[in-house]
DNA sequence: AAGGGGCACAACCGCATGAGA
DNA sequence: CTCTCATGCGGTTGTGCCCCT
């Protein structure tokens, strides 16, 4: 397979973006959209490559973007998906409304890591209870792949998830075991996000409800996830509350309850 | 006050994959 | 069916900031 040249590196800029260039690329996006992030750079009159300016728009200028610290039920639900998924930092992100897999692959590294390798140590304390999280971490885990905690279905992904070490983290993920694992997650409600939705145009009367030049998405953003993101949590938890107790609930969770 | 180390986050790199010609 | 292109994705790196000594 021919791998397409990443991008004419002749004369196009890179590093940090500069508050300029991202007026220009939430501009162009917002008028003519990104079908095409190759031309894009090039149609709106900036000296990045194709690349550059998708993961600029999609990792940080997206207006749907929810921005701030993660909640510890943000990071809660990381770990149990981590378990779920691995590292499929997209499969997750698209599971956290608001969150960039990029977000979540940071705090992963930063936070979560850290926070497994103390739980471990203290599961390793002669009262302590095992953690959920830590059970892939352990040599009988082959014992999880009876029930999953979550489908009561036998399920094979914990056994594979990649997550054997959590200061080594493997990206190996079979293909079958990303498809069981998907299946896993299929039998929960996630609401799905038209694929459009991060393509439309936002059209030009909705300038009117632009705050600092940015659209404003919370509407669009409650009706794709049918949970309004203005409700006093201001998590969106409600979401993950209602997801989790409709699964039957995740009694696990309570091992990293504060 | 200075500087060294660690942390957090943004951005880049390169491979994988799907779509279309 | 094959080839090429465009995009998605995960891993890694670069850099600025903060804290500790």
């Amino acid at each position: 397979m021919v791998r397409a040249p990443c991008c004419e590196k002749m004369g196009l800029k890179r590093g940090p973006w500069t508050q300029e260039e991202d007026q220009i690329l939430i501009t162009y996006i917002n008028l003519y959209g990104h079908d095409n992030w190759r031309a894009l750079p090039k149609q709106a009159g900036l000296l990045r490559c194709g690349k550059s300016c998708r993961l600029r728009w999609t990792n940080y200028l997206r207006p749907d973007i929810k921005r701030g610290n993660f909640s510890r039920e943000e990071e809660d639900t990381i770990i149990e998906l981590h378990e779920m998924l691995g590292n499929r930092w997209s499969a997750i992100a698209a599971r956290l409304p608001g969150r960039t897999d990029n977000e979540i692959k940071n705090v992963w590294h930063t936070h979560l890591k850290k926070r497994l390798k103390q739980n471990q140590a203290s599961a390793t304390t002669p009262v302590a209870k095992q953690p959920h999280s830590l059970k892939m971490q352990t040599n009988d885990h082959l014992e999880n792949i009876e029930t999953n905690p979550i489908t009561n279905h036998p399920n094979p992904v914990e056994q594979e998830s990649p997550q054997h070490s959590s200061s080594d983290i493997s990206s190996v993920t079979t293909a079958a075991t990303k498809m069981e694992a998907d299946d896993a997650l299929d039998n929960y409600y996630f609401p799905d996000v038209d694929e459009n939705f991060w393509c439309d145009v936002f059209p030009d009367h909705d300038y009117g409800a632009m705050t600092n030049g940015f659209p404003a998405a919370d509407d669009r953003v409650e009706n794709v996830y049918g949970y309004s993101s203005s409700k006093p949590d201001g998590n969106g938890m409600d979401f993950w509350y209602h997801l989790f107790t409709t699964a039957g609930g995740l009694p696990e969770l309570q091992d990293f309850s504060m």
